[in-house]
DNA sequence: TCGACAAGTGAAAATGTGTTCACCGTCTGT
DNA sequence: ACAGACGGTGAACACATTTTCACTTGTCGA
């Protein structure tokens, strides 16, 4: 039924993309209109309104620079497909809900490292020692991991875990109602510890080690 | 010289990098304060200059929205360019101009991985054996390398190189007009071979590693 | 040839938004 | 006791920006 686009809407269309990559922000219309050597912020915004009646486009009413690119994988203003994870800052072990508070950064991190976690439930922190060392962990290693409750990890189950306001990677090993974490040489203690508490708590699943030489 | 950013400062700072990653667009003086529970804009007015004047943002005055995050590394706005590094399929040695060809894949790896080299000049290869397993490089691994001509390698620097066609991790050193890369540990042979040896060659400097657990 | 539509001009109206002014209260260090 | 930084209120102002209105031009198909 609609009409198709002209020719006139696909370069102000295309000014409008050209100008959010160029500027990290949506034009006004009259930086349009100048841009398209149109005089008169009307015309502009009659072809605005022919754009979002035509789905290319979203407005925003009455804001300023409120126009958006319709189509995401157009949109230069989109999030980035690649999953940005949050490095996490120090965080002590009996907070462990400030995890994801304040991070310290943040790595972009490619889905096939995530082996299928969503990315919302992953975030990174860094090997506080060596306790994995023979399992190819290496304090200061970016550990990308899995929040994963509890009881949804099995035995043997790599983790990182929260010990005060260290974080390290250990084995999981269920122990009755307790459990314990192992670690791989003898320099470092196993550490014996139950849900809830205060002084060692299990972020999640190691799912990548990520090194920089 | 300059005071320190306050509570109240990083509060705005934070609301405005939040609300650009939300909406893809800064937010409005007035909408700061509503996020802010500020009834005057004068107030989000000062706060904005303070954090001007302490360079976290620029502003461009006059203009609506106009407030961008100074570090690019936080600016949900930036253009987030994740480099994509091509991984190597199966190359022989006496082959390397094609290692850039037909790739196996494409790993999105964050800069900060890259460690200030060009992203042009990275690739990504997978470790054949464990030669460097005592350095925490294991068969399998994903070894992100930075291109690199014989001659600006020194002795001790981690490099990939492609020997038949597996590519192995192994530790450079000079020797004499030749060189030689070696395993650490007793089980892998060192490798001698010198400058255009169609058995073996050096690819570059391993700059990061990436392993799936 | 008429009507529908795209595109435009120019101006005015209505908001949105940044900026400035005067003034207040609370801290903190001297 | 006081100055200075910080954070705020409320109002006013100026300019930026969107929106509406009236009117023009050209194209195209019925």
């Amino acid at each position: 039924m609609r009409r198709p686009i002209t020719e006139r809407q696909t370069q102000v269309y295309e000014f409008i993309r050209d100008y959010m990559r160029a500027h990290g922000t949506p034009p006004t219309l009259r930086e349009i209109g100048d841009g398209l050597s149109i005089r008169s912020s009307n015309a502009v915004f009659k072809l605005l309104k022919a754009l979002e009646t035509k789905g290319l486009i979203v407005r925003e009413s009455g804001a300023a620079r409120g126009i958006r690119i319709a189509d995401p994988d157009e949109d230069p203003l989109a999030e980035t497909q690649v999953p940005s994870l949050p490095i996490i800052s120090r965080v002590s072990s009996d907070e462990p809900e400030r995890l994801r508070l304040r991070p310290r950064g943040a790595l972009f991190v490619d889905e096939t490292l995530l082996s299928g976690y969503e990315p919302e439930t992953c975030l990174i922190g860094k090997a506080s020692d060596d306790g994995l060392a023979s399992e190819g962990i290496w304090r200061g290693d970016f550990l990308v991991v899995a929040q994963t409750p509890l009881r949804r990890l099995d035995d043997g189950d790599i983790v990182a875990a929260l010990v005060g306001e260290a974080l390290l990677a250990r084995q999981f090993m269920r122990r009755m109602d307790r459990f314990m974490l192992h670690a791989a040489g003898r320099s470092y203690d196993s550490i014996p510890s139950s849900d809830g508490d205060p002084e060692c708590y299990v972020v999640g699943r190691v799912v990548s080690v990520l090194r920089k030489m």
